[in-house]
DNA sequence: AACATAGCCGAAAAGGTTTTAGGATGTGCT
DNA sequence: AGCACATCCTAAAACCTTTTCGGCTATGTT
């Protein structure tokens, strides 16, 4: 019952319509703007003219489908909205450079059927390769079925050993928190942070341990105050530290959500921060830490250094350089949670 | 002087391959699996075993070349750490629903050269549409240069009216707000908000100093108190309302952020929220608003909705639809911050 | 003047799919 | 037996670009 539009089906410029113009056969037209082969400079410049004029732009269909690299890659997310994957999304863009290469976003939510799914619709559209960024540390398992790209893993590695994996180093990240709190000369450490069942809790706890028991230290408590990474279990954790171990100086957290709730206890408590007790966070997400009271000192992950990481090693890889994973360390964001003792 | 990758170079099954396996044309092999056309219902199944067996996915760039459509969109954003894409980008991709469309992601940083690059690149890539999501309200001026392809803008509208612009109702998320402290019994109420260099807080102001007329009251103040987005501001500027305006009985903040620096302004000063004093944010921004103390009454602009529809939009436009554009209100999302008095 | 050579350019094929138009086969009817 | 016709299938063109290879022109050489 509709018409059809009126519009006369704006027909984008081909070759033939610049060689054409040009005055030349449109393999000749194909040289010139690409740079090869033999040609005049003036029939090149004539061509290149033609083309300015037409607002001639290659269709990457056509050039994909005849030398099987499309320039495109997919970056395969399991949670959009989590805060971890948008850096790592940006640095894996970034890595695209000059432009060259464009990236298919596709959220799979965390489900496995819809991942296959968005594999599936990838592949079709022949990307040359894929980026997985998971949402917590955790190992996942492999892309499902037959992957004929290279895929690299970002944050969550692979749980194959072989694949390509780009991940934080979290034990390190606590072995830094802790090292930040004893150069400002804190000895009486708590450490609260997350749930146990993640990777991630348990290895920045794993670190911090590390790092006191190679200061002849003890975490206060003995183990860390796990639970769940948000403000009230800071607050609710925080009490029950400072009640129980009251000459505690320094604590660490798993989060800066948790730190936020730990800075709110102490304040109500009358503990000064940092003069009478320093605070460290993890994650650096500036929206909670940089402008709490007092602004908060946290471990940044370097999260869109991952990406753009994961970015160069799939493009080498694509180009058929040798697997091979790799784990970054963090470093200190230094606020006035944690200004050294003197 | 590096050697050929020795794996030689996996061949994606084409149509020809699973036209041979099942002895049929590729004519054949293609109605048959897109359901086109007069094909034995035997000859149909013996095709569709064959591209089973081979697992035979067709190559979207072929078809792309030859109909026109690709069945692909770009979605560029000027801010990508900025939360308020993501959700709308959420939706966006959401709404190309089955899968038949994917999305091409690209940030232009707020850079018009690396816009209009992108743009480029999506364009020869042949995208069947764009979207364009901005960071903040202010209109935006439209895509540089003719674009050959429908493009919807979201959340930032573009300047030129006869583009299709899919926004947020700020004047209305004002009048919401301040409705709902009149709800709640509130009568001497302040509005604390961000830069009055952005329309989303001259728009918030205007709905909420509209709303506060028609029940014949003004605002705390006279006037809105601008500042910036952030908390410092919300605990600054609360001081100053407490100790200019004792009798203040509720707060509208123009974001989370300022609200959470309000509510621990009160609190510091001993004003007992939501019992003394009611305080509304603005975004439902998570991970601010749901875990302060008390939780955070705030406006929720329903931007994964937006994106939604921005998807639609563009949809129904690459179908032929005719532009139109729309704005969408907000909703309360009541929280503990504005119980009502009683 | 005849020929070798270098420099440019064009014809054609390839890449994988869809669609159109026409061909082959078999069935039903006279 | 001959014809009309329906049914199913195939050949070929089209989409647009890149690359290879052969051909043409002009220049320089003997």
């Amino acid at each position: 019952m509709t018409t059809e539009p009126e519009v006369p089906a704006y027909r984008p410029p081909t070759l033939t319509d610049v060689a054409r113009l040009a005055g030349v056969s449109v393999a000749t037209a194909s040289k010139a703007i690409n740079g090869r082969g033999e040609v005049k400079t003036t029939t090149r410049t004539r061509v290149l003219e033609a083309a300015e004029l037409l607002s001639f732009a290659p269709n990457a269909l056509a050039r994909g489908l005849l030398s099987g690299r499309t320039g495109t890659v997919g970056l395969l997310t399991s949670d959009l909205e989590g805060r971890f994957s948008i850096p790592i999304l940006m640095g894996a863009e970034d890595a695209s450079g000059a432009g060259q290469v464009s990236v298919f976003l596709c959220d799979a939510r965390g489900d496995a059927i819809r991942e296959k799914h968005h594999v599936q619709a990838l592949l079709s559209r022949r990307v040359d390769g894929l980026i997985v960024v998971g949402s917590r540390t955790d190992p996942r398992p492999p892309l499902a079925g037959t992957i004929p790209v290279p895929v690299v893993y970002v944050y969550a590695p692979s749980a194959n050993p072989a694949d390509i994996s780009i991940t934080v180093d979290n034990v390190g990240g606590g072995r830094l928190a802790i090292e930040h709190l004893l150069a400002c000369g804190r000895r009486t450490i708590a450490h609260i942070t997350g749930e146990a069942g993640f990777q991630a809790a348990r290895d920045r706890a794993e670190g911090a341990a590390a790092a006191l028991a190679a200061a002849g230290l003890r975490m206060v408590g003995d183990r860390p105050y796990f639970g769940s990474w948000d403000e009230s279990w800071g607050r609710a954790a925080a009490h029950m530290v400072v009640e129980q171990h009251p000459e505690v100086d320094a604590i660490f957290c798993g989060s800066d959500q948790i730190a936020r709730g730990v800075l709110e206890t102490l304040r109500d408590v009358g503990r000064d921060v940092p003069r009478s007790i320093s605070v460290i966070g993890f994650d650096n997400w500036e929206a909670i830490a940089a402008d709490s009271r007092p602004r908060l000192t946290s471990i940044d992950m370097n999260l869109k250094h991952l990406g753009e990481v994961a970015g160069q090693r799939l493009f080498a890889a694509i180009d058929g350089a040798a697997p091979s994973s790799e784990e970054f360390p963090g470093r200190v964001v230094m606020r006035e949670s944690t200004l050294p003792v003197g």
